[in-house]
Order: structure tokens, then sequence, then C-alpha cells
DNA sequence: TATTCTATCTATAAACT
DNA sequence: TAGTTTATAGATAGAAT
């Protein structure tokens, strides 16, 4: 799976699936021995292909012997406690990468949430053609910046020794950004104002419920109507 | 095998040799399921581990069973055709590796021949306490390198129409390479005459039989004493 | 057809949660 | 202990030989 990335499907074309064969047979020998040695596991592999007669296997004849004896002597019960076939395992693969999408959208969501925030921050100028569901995303992800800001606010009135220090570096940070010498407690403070107005435009403060679902942030930032 | 290049050995801390066993458990069973689908082979896994009471098994019980009968068909001999165990498999492996290794000493000893020649001809110092073996093979180098370039120069001759392009592109590289306007032909002819009174110095100029051996070249790039 | 090369993709060791 | 993250080692698709 590289310089392309392959799909997982039955390679048509005949040398093209030899070769594929005979690289990944080799890979999964090297894996096997890998695992036997490193874990010191008894395992065994083996592999009928129809560009041989005879099966591939792996360890060796004995070994493989002696790990069929040992699955044969086994209660049928307890032998397919762990099988898996191929259908469970590829159930269970396609779940687990529909969490990483899932996941995935979140993420993206609340950093395009984010980045229409800052603009309204640095711009004051309001995004328009959002949805409603856009704006109650938006409302809960200011909402959790205003905490962490208050949280932070409060933990500096604790111990007032680390004031001057941050308030030093926030001149520092102010300067880099252009923001023409405010310190940055200033510009929590207006910043705080601007989400406040922000807050009372859409009337749901206060709202605490709005993890991100699904919906995509319709096409706010691809039109060039906006801003 | 990464953020450090793990030794292939029995890992003797339990924790790490379990959570290494179940990761690359995985991962063959990954790749297993791979293999059945790219290439529609029939192939069977069977690991036990002193972690789990039952063994690991790919891909269904119905599967096993069916490779393992058609495995236990077969005459004893085409059984053991493609066996490989773990002592066969690692004496290729290392061989395989061992021709790796002398392929890149070859290729390492080229380098450093090439290193010396070009130094040669940008400042006509001449590298001291090479050996005899060095300065066989530093000829037969720069045979390789005059042979070529009397052969592009041959075509050169045959295709005047790229000669003007080819000049101009020269002069271009005289120019990056601080060469004070000099055409290439010119640097060739420069070049030519430096490595005749090289192969002079060394009188093995018509020598043809040397690619390079095993040994390194002495300690010449590493001395402070030399050029 | 098989082997080699190499750019890219995947697996995973170690750290972190 | 098990899951997640991240940087690096390893596997490999496609092309070249």
């Amino acid at each position: 799976m590289t310089r392309r990335k392959v799909k997982l499907a039955f390679i048509v074309n005949e040398s093209a699936r030899k070769t594929t064969y005979r690289k990944r047979k080799n890979g999964m020998v090297k894996k096997a021995n890998e695992l036997a040695t490193l874990c010191g596991v008894e395992a065994c592999m083996i592999i009928y292909s129809p560009y041989d007669t005879e099966p591939e296997v792996w360890p060796s004849s004995m070994g493989v012997q002696s790990t069929l004896v040992r699955f044969r002597q086994m209660p049928e019960m307890e032998q397919c406690k762990k099988m898996m076939n191929q259908m469970s395992f590829t159930r269970e693969r396609i779940q687990k990468i529909s969490e990483q999408v899932k996941k995935m959208r979140r993420n993206n969501r609340e950093k395009e949430l984010a980045q229409i925030m800052y603009h309204y921050l640095s711009s004051g100028i309001f995004l328009q053609n959002m949805t409603m569901n856009d704006l109650h995303d938006l409302s809960w992800l200011i909402g959790q910046n205003l905490r962490d800001i208050s949280r932070r606010m409060e933990a500096l009135e604790m111990e007032p020794q680390n004031e001057v220090q941050i308030q030093s570096q926030g001149q520092e940070q102010a300067g880099e950004d252009n923001n023409n010498g405010k310190g940055i407690m200033e510009m929590n403070i207006s910043t705080l104002q601007r989400q406040q107005n922000f807050m009372e435009l859409m009337n749901c403060a206060g709202d605490e419920t709005l993890p991100f679902g699904e919906a995509n942030l319709c096409n706010a930032w691809s039109s060039p109507f906006y801003f």
C-alpha cells in the first residue's frame, strides 16, 4: 500500500496479483517469525496459493504438527472462542474506522468554528449565512472559551506573584500580534466584551449541552459573499 | 520497531512483551486478511499465547478446518517441500542482509574515491597516505570517468546541432560553480589534462579490471594532516 | 518473469493518558 | 490495564531494470 493507497479487493490483474502475493507472503512470514521470537509464542501459518502446488508453511513441519495436535485436542467450544472469521473481522474494522471518521469530523467542525470565532474577535465582522445549528455550536464553543478564561483569571488572582510575569509575557505577545501596545488583560477584557455581545446576539449564552454534531458548517467559508 | 530499532530477541519485560504481543497479533491478523482478500488465497493462522487459554485463530473455524484437512491429505513429502523452519529462515535472512552490507560498502567506497577525485580536480592538490589499493581503485574510477567523457564528446560531435545548446548550458553552470567564465568544454579539457597527469602519475591508466574491493580507504579523510 | 529501487503508506515502540 | 498519540522503522505499489 504505497505510491497509491490500494483498495482492499481482489486484484484482477494476474501478474500484479502474483507479485503482491509473493511480497506479502514473505512479509507475513517475517512477521510471524518476529512475533514468535519477541513474544515466545507458539504459532503456525499455512497458505495455499494457486502459484505453488505445495502449501507455504511456517514455521517448520514439526512446529505445525505440534500446534495442530494441540489445537485438535481442545474441546470444540474452546477452539471457537477466539476464532474470527472474515465477516466479523471486517465488521469490527468498519466500526473502528467509522469511529475515527466521526472523531475527525467533530475535530474539523470544532476547528472551523474556532476560526470563525477568532475572525469575529479580530475583525468585529460577523459571518453571515450560518444555520441555527451552527450558531448553537458556536455559542457552546464561545462558552467554553469564556469558562477557560475565567478559570485562568481566577487562578491568577489566587497567585498574584504570577501576575506580573504573565502580564509582561502578554505585552510581548501583544507587540507581536500588532495590538498596538495593549496588555493581555486589556485584550482579554475587550475580547470578553465582544464575546458577550456575540452571546447576547444569539441569546443562548448559558447553554451547556452542546458537543458538536454531524452537521457541516454549510458553505459559510467557501462563499465569496460573506465577511 | 520504531522510536528505537528493537533487537529481534525475546522480550524479557513481562508487560512490554504482552503489549507487543497484542499489537503485533492484531497486525498479523490484519495482514492475513489483506493477503486473503487481495490475492484470493486460502490461508490460516493459529497462535497460542500464554495470555489466553484459547488459541487465536484466523480466519474462521470452518476456514481453519478446511485448510487443515487439505493439508493433512497431502503426502508427507509434499507437505514438507515449502516448509521453512526458523533456522533456515534466519540463515536466508542473514545472507540477504550480508549482501546488502557488501553492496553498501562498495557504494561508500566509490563515493569516497569520487570525492577524492573531485577534490584533486578542483584544487590540484593530491591526497597523501593512500595505499596502493586505494590508488588502484581510484585509477579505475578515473578511467571510467574518462571513458564516459569521451563517449559524450563523440556523441556531441556526431550531432553538432546539440553542441550549441550544451555549450550554453555549460556556461550557466560554470557561472554557478565560480569557474570565472570558462565554458564547459574548456573546463572539460583542463579537467582531462589534469586527470591525464594523475593517470601518468600512477601509470596504470589503461587498467580495466578494477571494481571496488572490500578495503576501506584507510583514514585519508579523517586525518587532519592532508590537503 | 523476477529483482531492485524508492516514494509513500502502514506498523508500532515509547510516551502519555 | 487498556487506549491514544507521535516519531520512526518497516512494508510495499508501481516503475525501472
